[in-house]
RNA sequence: GGCGUCGUACCCAAGUGGCUAAGGGAAGGGUCUGCAAAACCCUCAUUCAGCAGUUCGAAUCUGCUCGGCGCCUCCA
C-alpha cells in the first residue's frame, strides 16, 4: 500500500504525472500562503485546502512530509505587474483605507490579519505546517540572495533598484507559456513607470524606498525586497535548492512562480521544483468573487453567519481543485446536510455496545481504500467524498451498533477524517465561537421553555390539536421543536 | 491580440475510448414516529452545448461553430 503512485497534475508538463520525491518516501512541498493585508475569502482558502489534502493524502501513504507555507507580510505590491513594481504595498494601501484606520502601524496590521487567517486556518481544520515562515523574517537571505544573482549577473542596480534580467533565463516562459517576447512587453508597457529597467519585462527583487512604512537596510540603501524573491528564498531555506512540489492558486502561476523559478534557477543552478500544482479559481454564482460584484465572501463572514466550519470545508472541496468550483450558498446547504450525517455515523460508533458480529464486514475497509485511491488519482475529492458518503450511509442505517460494528465504524470515520478532515468531532472551541457569533434568538428561553412543558402536558392528556398549535407557534417564533424517543424535547434556533 | 480551461439531469458535481453515464442536494412516492424532525426504501439523463469526422465502438479522440470562465493587469 505504501508504494502506491500519487499522481497529480504538473503545471509544468500541462499533464498529470506521478508524485516522485527526490529522498523516497519524504515529499518536501512548499505551498504559497496569503498576503495578510485582508481577511482571507473562500477562495483563498480553496487553494490552501489542495495543499492540505496532499499532505494528507501523502501522509496516508505512509511518506513523510516537510510542508512549508509562508505568510507574506511584505512586499507584495498592488501594480507588481510582470515587470516593475511600481504600486504601493498592499500592506500599506490596507493601512490607508478605511480598515485600516483601527491599526497604529503596518507591523500591527500584518499580525492581526495573520491571526485571523490562522484562526480561519484551525477552524476549516487545516493540517499544521510543518513550517510557516514570514517574509520579513528573511529579509536577510533576500539581500544575499540580491547580491549573489547581482555577481553572477542575473540581476543588475539601478537608481531604483535590483532588478533581474529576464533575459538571462533563455527558458523564462516555461511554466505559464507566456514565452512571446513581443506579447510580454506588449502587456508590460501600459502600467511599466520605471525607465531605470533594460528590459520592460524585468522584475524587482529589491525596491529602494526610504519612505517605506517596513524598510531595511541593504547594500543597495534603504529599502524593501520584491514579493517573488521572498518565496525562492524561504522554500530553499528550509526545503533546499529543489522542492519536490510547489503549488499556489492558478494566478501565481504568472508572474509569481515564473519569476520565483528564474531566480531560483538562476541562484543555484539546478531545478527549483519538479513538480507544479495550481488550483483553479472558485466562482460565486458563476462569477470571480469580487468585492464590486457583491459576491465576496470572507470564512470568517460565512462562519460568523451561522455556517459550520466542516460544513464550508466541505463546500470548498466538493470539486476537484483541478477544474473551477462554482460556489453557492446551495452548495453550503448541501454540504451541511453531509456533516450532519457524519456526526450521526460518530454518535453511533461512540455508544456502540453489545456482543455480535461486526455487520459491516469488509465494505468500509473497501469503502475507504476506494476513497485513497481517488485521492491518489489526482486528489479526485469528488469521488472520495461520495466513498466517504457511501460509507457513512451504511452506518447510519443501522438504529444501533454491537461493539464489534462500532469499532469498524469507528476506524473507518477516523480514517476518512485523517484523509479529508471533515469529521473531527473534536470541535467545541470552534462551535462556542460560531454559537456566540449568532444573532439572538428572537423567543427568549424561558419561554420556549414554558411551551415545552405546556405541550409535554397536553401529549400527555393525547390533546394532539393543543400540541400541533403549540409547535406551530413556537415555530412561528423561528424556534425549531425536537422530540426524542425518550420523551424529551429539544429546540434551537432556526 | 497571446496563453489556457470548461460546457454532463432542476441545482452542485465525477467519469475522458467499450458492462445498465458515480455521488449529493432538490422534487415526487413510501416505511417509521400521535404530529414534526431525523433515518431508511423507491422514482428521477436511451443521454453528455451544436455540427461534421476518426473508430467495430465516443460524453471520452480530431476539426469547426456557439457559449462560460480565467491568466497576460491587484487577486488563491
Amino acid at each position: 500500500m505504501s508504494d502506491r503512485p500519487f499522481r497529480l497534475h504538473d503545471t509544468l508538463t500541462g499533464k498529470v504525472k506521478e508524485l516522485i520525491p527526490l529522498e523516497p518516501r519524504h515529499l518536501k512541498f512548499y505551498s504559497c500562503g496569503p498576503t495578510v493585508y485582508s481577511y482571507a475569502h473562500i477562495g483563498n482558502f480553496r487553494s490552501f485546502l489542495t495543499a492540505d489534502l496532499v499532505v494528507r493524502t501523502a501522509k496516508a501513504i505512509g511518506w513523510d512530509v516537510t510542508w512549508v507555507s509562508n505568510i507574506t507580510d511584505v512586499g507584495h505590491l498592488t501594480m507588481d505587474d510582470m515587470a516593475d513594481a511600481g504600486g504601493e504595498d498592499k500592506l500599506e494601501g490596507a493601512l490607508r483605507s478605511k480598515e485600516g484606520e483601527r491599526f497604529h502601524n503596518v507591523w500591527e496590521l500584518a499580525e492581526y490579519y495573520a491571526a485571523a487567517y490562522l484562526e480561519d486556518w484551525q477552524r476549516l481544520n487545516l493540517t499544521e505546517p510543518d513550517i510557516r515562515p514570514k517574509a520579513t523574517q528573511h529579509v536577510r537571505e533576500q539581500i544575499l540572495a540580491a547580491e549573489s544573482l547581482i555577481k553572477s549577473g542575473h540581476a543588475y542596480e539601478t537608481s531604483s533598484g535590483v532588478y533581474f534580467s529576464v533575459e538571462s533565463r533563455p527558458d523564462y516562459g516555461k511554466l505559464s507559456g507566456n514565452t512571446d517576447r513581443e506579447s510580454l512587453i506588449r502587456g508590460a508597457r501600459d502600467v511599466v513607470t520605471d525607465e531605470t529597467k533594460r528590459d520592460p519585462a524585468d522584475f524587482a527583487i529589491w525596491k529602494k524606498d526610504e519612505k517605506h512604512l517596513m524598510q531595511w537596510f541593504s547594500p543597495y540603501g534603504w529599502g524593501f525586497p520584491g514579493w517573488h524573491i521572498e518565496c525562492s528564498v524561504m522554500a530553499r531555506a528550509y526545503l533546499g535548492d529543489t522542492l519536490d512540489l510547489h503549488s499556489g492558486g492558478e494566478d501565481n502561476i504568472f508572474p509569481h512562480h515564473e519569476c520565483e523559478i528564474a531566480q531560483s534557477e538562476a541562484l543555484t543552478g539546478k531545478p527549483f521544483a519538479n513538480h507544479w500544482l495550481h488550483t483553479r479559481f472558485l466562482l460565486v454564482n458563476g462569477e470571480k468573487m469580487s468585492k464590486s460584484k457583491g459576491n465576496f465572501f470572507t470564512v470568517r463572514d460565512l462562519l460568523s453567519q451561522g455556517t459550520h466550519p466542516l460544513a464550508l470545508r466541505y463546500a470548498l472541496i466538493s470539486g476537484v481543485y483541478s477544474k473551477q468550483l462554482n460556489f453557492t450558498l446551495q452548495t453550503l446547504e448541501d454540504a451541511k446536510r453531509h456533516v450532519q450525517r457524519f456526526e450521526k455515523a460518530l454518535q453511533l460508533a461512540e455508544s456502540a455496545q453489545g456482543d455480535g458480529p461486526n455487520v459491516f464486514g469488509d465494505s468500509l475497509d473497501d469503502l475507504y481504500d476506494q476513497a485513497l485511491e481517488a485521492m491518489l488519482n489526482d486528489l479526485n475529492t469528488a469521488v472520495a467524498l461520495a466513498k466517504s458518503i457511501e460509507g457513512a450511509k451504511q452506518i447510519t442505517k443501522e438504529s444501533e451498533l454491537n461493539a464489534a460494528s462500532g469499532e469498524a465504524a469507528a476506524r473507518f470515520l477516523d480514517q476518512i477524517n485523517r484523509l479529508l478532515g471533515i469529521v473531527n468531532s473534536d470541535y467545541e472551541a470552534v462551535a462556542v465561537k460560531v454559537e456566540e457569533a449568532k444573532p439572538e434568538p428572537k423567543a427568549d428561553a424561558a419561554w420556549v421553555e414554558a411551551k415545552i412543558a405546556e405541550r409535554a402536558a397536553a401529549k400527555k392528556a393525547k390533546d394532539f390539536a393543543l400540541a400541533d398549535a403549540i409547535r406551530k407557534e413556537v415555530t412561528e417564533a423561528g424556534v425549531v421543536l425536537q422530540d426524542h424517543p425518550d420523551g424529551t424535547t429539544t429546540w434551537s434556533v432556526d
